[in-house]
Order: structure tokens, then C-alpha cells, then sequence
DNA sequence: ACAGCGGCTGTTAGCGGTAACATAACCCGG
DNA sequence: CCGGGTTATGTTACCGCTAACAGCCGCTGT
């Protein structure tokens, strides 16, 4: 299955069409579109014109490939549809944006196997670092990247061992801290709804910090329900009709994202169940979604925006001095909203 | 600012490393690394064990460069946290999974300034196509694309001309359409509530179609409300608020887009208003979050996953026989939901 | 026995740029 | 008016990989 000219049969321009048309070497041609190294301002300006008449475009593939340089880091990611990853890449592009350098993201679907795929083609086009969520890969994904020679920046969860750099929240403490809170407000039958996914790794250890609070007052979870794929909002309602209807005497719903508290509360609202009075809701995230809410949903913020920022700064070599292997941890607050009793 | 090793301070491998761990010239280890040409199976395995050991990872720039094949697939969208996009990414890279082609994003953030640079950026990578949003784009991009020699598709919309291809539906019709309906049943006195992006074309030739048919039914607009920025399901509650205020005697609310929509549906809903009795509401877009809302907002399909696979197929070649410059219209349907007077 | 062929491996010459090192032209003061 | 330092441009040698072709081997049919 060759790839022969579909479209334009004009073989694509290189530098040298450029040099012709403008009666310099190459060498002077590549300077100038790269603004590096002396060239009198008469030769820029009629390079730079037959560069444009032309339409020229530059190879970054042979240029890269001579230069050993490629502006470009690698983000990978679970999903796009999370809500929460396209605010961390708005974080990594802006302060990219002055580095010269260039996010390419790739998304695993929460695939292990997936995800080790998608590094190696990464690292394959030898981007200048990597960024990856969260803190489990397979064997030889770590491996890769701790071979790649570049720096390597794990982020969202900090619970755990990087293989070179971290930047992220406690998931253990979020959960644990949340639980704290609910159990000072008074409620004590406390159910949890959550993602089913085997590879939600972050979802699982907040679950895990927040049993652990739990138990040390004393507490078990009253009555637990998880749901995989669709509409998370309307999972949401299920999850909470269902629970509801199952333990009817459960006094919180600890949610592990907001979509599914935001079904919830929606849910109990329409009911016209006492919230935060009989039932109290509380859910993980601090989307911009729960603003437009009927009521202000509890929910503790991932520090989204902050983690990617931090991130790429680490990759930009913002923090000079360094070898690498730093660990940033950020501190989420508790929003409290209207949905825990005060 | 040179990028010396901050890390590994090893040499990166390449296939001469491979080779001669492997014993055998580096075109065959090659040739087994990409499944091509014959080699002995005695040989293929000592090739893939030496290359597993070392932990080679091939470097795609040189391959690309010394093969002229590249396999990516550059798509241009302006928003990651629309909503749309994500769905239309996932049609794209279910299509082109099984094609070796990958799909790479850029975002635009709806500037065309930024479009420009972006698919300058892109094209400069010589992927084997380009899927851009939308027809409009500054002359410069227009042209760079023209010359690029690869197949361009179009998306999202179809009322223009399309530099190559294009995969989408008419806004135009779309708003026409939802006009007629909301006509048909007795709504008069209609408000419309949208964006204030002027670079939101879409959104724009949607607007045109609904008052070109309301023109057409004796009626023009009751009011209008725009917004920028924000949560959109906030500013949708607020606009409403503002709309009903201003303008008690509106029956119909038609917004630009489902997150508004929801966000007025619920304020309407607070406030005990009869919805679709007092008044209807209308969005676009037909995402999947209003499953999880109390009541079904009336919306139209943009035919999010379709146009994403049909443009990777475009742009795979599927379409064999045919040498590009297709234009494929879909057709949304209009989902009446609970929020339209039957 | 030998031309002919298919299977397997190696050699050579780039792909389109850029680093590093010439080289040429010009300028200055002593 | 010449040595030495700019400034502006050209030359050469790759970067790591693959296309294209060349070579070698063993086997086949006649």
C-alpha cells in the first residue's frame, strides 16, 4: 500500500527550492527561517519573501533529526472525556506556550497494555520529556521511560514511587480528610458510589484513605454500589435510587467523582429529600459544571490547572538545579458547598 | 540553551547497537522491527530478543525521514473541554486504529491567529493528512493547507467551501429546522441565548437558519442573551434569569448549545416554571449529560462520532476510487425530549 | 550439469535538514 | 597599510533509518 501524491503531484518544497529562489546557500536559508546566527538584513528579507511566495514549509523531521532536538513533550493521559484532563493540559500548554515547546497528548483509555503501547510510540519520535498520569505502569513501560534518558513527570498522584519526577495530591489523604469531615458533621451511615474500573487507581485510593478514616472512628461503610461507562450524570441517579432504595437509612453518599454527586443531588433534589438535613452528599473533583447546580455539591478540588503547570515547568527545566526526582505535592481544600451540615 | 543529558548520560540506542548486539546487519534488524521483507525465523529471533534486551526503542524521525512516511494524522479543533470535540477524537481514533495511522491534536482555542500557527506547526511534521474543524480559516491557512499534497478533511460543517473534503451537517438547516419545529408547536414570543465568540461560526449559521425561518413564519427574534466564558451551565441559569426578567412574555428559550440549555432547563425547573408549558427550551449538540437531567432537553444531534469516522476514513483512503474533494452531508435528528409542547 | 529462481542478507546512497568548521569581505586602530 | 576581529556566507559531514539493488546460497527441472 504505497502513498504515492493522491493530491499534488508538485513534489513538496525543501530548503533547497527556497535557496534557489533566493540565490543563498541553504545553510543561510535554514538560519534565517530559524533566526539563529548572523545574516545581513538584506538576504533575511529576500529569503524570507521567496520563503512566502513559495509557501514554504520547514521538514521538521530532517531538522530534528540533524539538530537532535524535538520541541516536542509527550502527555498521556487516561481519557478526554474526564473533564479533569483537558484542564491539565490547558495548564501544561500555557506555560509551555514560551518554552518553545509543545504538547502532544496520547490517551490510554485507562488501558494498561494500551498505555504501554502509546509511551513507546511517544518515545519513539524522542520528545524532549514526558508527562504521565498517575503512578502505575507496567514493568516494561517504567522501564522504557526510565530509559528514555529525558525527564519524566508522573502526575496527579504522589502515593506511590516515580521513576523520576511527581507532581500531584494524596489521593489516601483526600479521602481520608473528606471522611474526617463528614464524620465531624454528625452523619455516620455513610455510603460510597463509585467507578467499577479496575484501573481507576486515584478512585480506589481515595476509597482506601477514606475507610481507613472511617474505621478509625469506629466506622464501616454502610453500603457501597459501582457502575462502569455511560452518561456519569445518569449513572449517577441510579446509583443514588438504587442505593437509596437498598439502605434506606444511610445519611451520606460519598461519591467518587462529581459527575455521578451531581446525578445524585439531582436525584435527591427532585425527591425532595432534605439535603444536607436527612442526607448529606459529598463528591471529588471541584468541576466548573457544579457551579451551574441548583445547589453547591461538597467536593474537594484535584488542583488541576496547578498540577499541570508544575508539571511542564518541570519539563521546561524551570527549576534549574535540580536532577530530577523531585516530588510536589499539592494540598486540594475541602469545599464544603451545600451539601454537609455545618 | 542547549538540552545536554540532564538524565541518562548514555548514549541513546539505535539499531547499530541492535545490530551487533544481534550479530547481524543493521538493514535486517530493520527489516525484522518492521515485519518487512524475508528474514530467517532463526535470525527474527535473535534480532527481537536483542532488541527487547537492550530496550530499543526505534527512533520514527530518522525512519520517517529516510522512508517520506509518516503516520500520523494531524486533527485541529478548537476546544478540549467542549464536550463535542472529545467524541469526535474518539470516532477519528476508532477508525484509524486498525489503519496505523495516529491521530495528533491541536487546539485552537478559537483563535484563527492561532489556527494558523497551529497547522503551520503540524503541517510542518508531514503527517499523511489533516482533519481541521470547520471551514473558515485565515487565507494563509487555507493556503498552506492547498499545498500540503495530502488529503485535508473539513469537519463539522458543510455551508462553505471546503479546501479538500468536508464531513458534517448543514448549521444552517439544523437551525432552520429546530425553528420550524418550535413554530409548529405554538411557540411565538422566542428568546435566543448563545455564545458571544465571534469566531464561533457554527453557532452563527445556526442562528442565521433559525431566524431566516422565523422570518419566514412573520416572527423575528423576542429577545437575545450572549455570554463568554465560564461555566456554561452557570451562565446558562443566569442568562435565563436575565432573559425572563427582561422579558416576562417569552414562551421559548433556544440556546446555542446543550450546556446553557441545561443550565436554564434546571433554573426554570427551580423556579416552578411549567416546562413546556409556560415555556419550551431548545439546545444542540445532543450530549450525552442531559440523559442525567430531570427532564429531556429538546435537542439536535451534531453527529459528533459519525463525522469523526467518516473523516478518518477519508482520510485512510476508504474511499478508494474517488481523488478527494468529497463533501459528506449528515443529517442530525431532532430529539424533542420533554422541554417542546407536542 | 547448469541456467534460473526464490529466500535470505548485506551494501550503498540518500531523506532534508543542522553543527561545526572554513572562508570571504569588511572594518578598525596603530 | 597591515594584523586581528567582526560579520556574513558557504562547505562538509553527519543525524538514524530505509529504498533499491546486489550478492550468495541451495534447490529445482531438464
Amino acid at each position: 500500500m504505497t502513498t504515492p501524491p493522491r493530491f499534488d503531484p508538485r513534489r513538496t518544497l525543501t530548503l533547497r527550492d527556497v535557496s534557489e529562489a533566493s540565490g543563498v546557500s541553504e545553510m543561510t536559508v535554514s538560519r534565517v527561517l530559524r533566526n539563529r546566527g548572523d545574516v545581513s538584513d538584506a538576504t533575511r528579507e529576500r529569503v524570507l519573501e521567496a520563503a512566502r511566495t513559495l509557501g514554504y514549509v520547514p521538514n521538521k523531521i530532517a531538522g530534528a533529526l540533524a539538530s537532535q532536538r524535538v520541541n516536542l513533550v509527550g502527555v498521556i493521559i487516561p481519557s478526554l472525556s474526564n473533564m479533569v484532563f483537558p484542564e491539565v493540559l490547558t495548564g501544561i500548554s500555557d506555560t509551555l506556550e514560551d518554552t518553545g515547546l509543545q504538547p502532544v497528548v496520547g490517551v490510554t483509555n485507562y488501558s494498561p497494555e494500551r498505555e504501554e503501547t502509546v509511551i513507546y510510540e511517544m518515545l519513539s519520535w524522542r520528545p524532549s520529556g514526558m508527562i504521565v498520569a498517575g503512578l502505575e505502569h507496567t514493568d516494561a513501560a517504567r522501564a522504557m521511560l526510565a530509559q528514555a534518558g529525558i525527564p519524566i513527570v508522573e502526575i496527579m498522584d504522589i502515593d506511590g514511587t516515580p521513576v523520576d519526577s511527581a507532581v500531584g495530591i494524596s489521593h489516601r489523604r483526600a479521602g481520608r480528610q473528606m471522611a474526617e469531615a463528614i464524620i465531624a458533621a454528625g452523619y455516620r451511615r455513610i455510603a460510597f458510589l463509585g467507578t467499577m474500573m479496575p484501573y481507576d487507581h486515584r478512585a480506589k485510593k481515595r476509597l482506601e484513605g477514606f475507610e481507613d478514616a472511617l474505621s478509625k472512628a469506629g466506622l464501616t461503610l454502610a453500603d457501597r454500589e459501582f457502575y462502569s461507562g455511560g452518561s456519569a450524570l445518569l449513572k449517577g441517579r441510579e446509583m443514588t435510587e438504587a442505593v437509596l432504595k437498598r439502605s434506606p437509612d444511610v445519611d451520606f453518599l460519598y461519591f467518587s467523582n462529581d459527575m455521578i454527586g451531581a446525578g445524585g443531588l439531582l436525584y435527591c433534589l427532585a425527591q425532595g429529600i432534605d439535603v444536607p438535613g436527612k442526607i448529606g452528599l459529598a463528591g471529588f473533583n471541584g468541576v466548573e459544571l457544579l457551579d451551574g447546580l441548583p445547589r453547591r455539591l461538597a467536593t474537594m478540588d484535584a488542583c488541576r490547572l496547578e498540577i499541570g503547570r508544575r508539571s511542564a515547568e518541570i519539563i521546561a527545566g524551570k527549576h534549574e538545579g535540580t536532577i530530577g526526582g523531585e516530588v510536589i505535592e499539592l494540598f486540594p481544600t475541602l469545599q464544603p458547598g451545600d451539601t454537609i451540615r455545618r
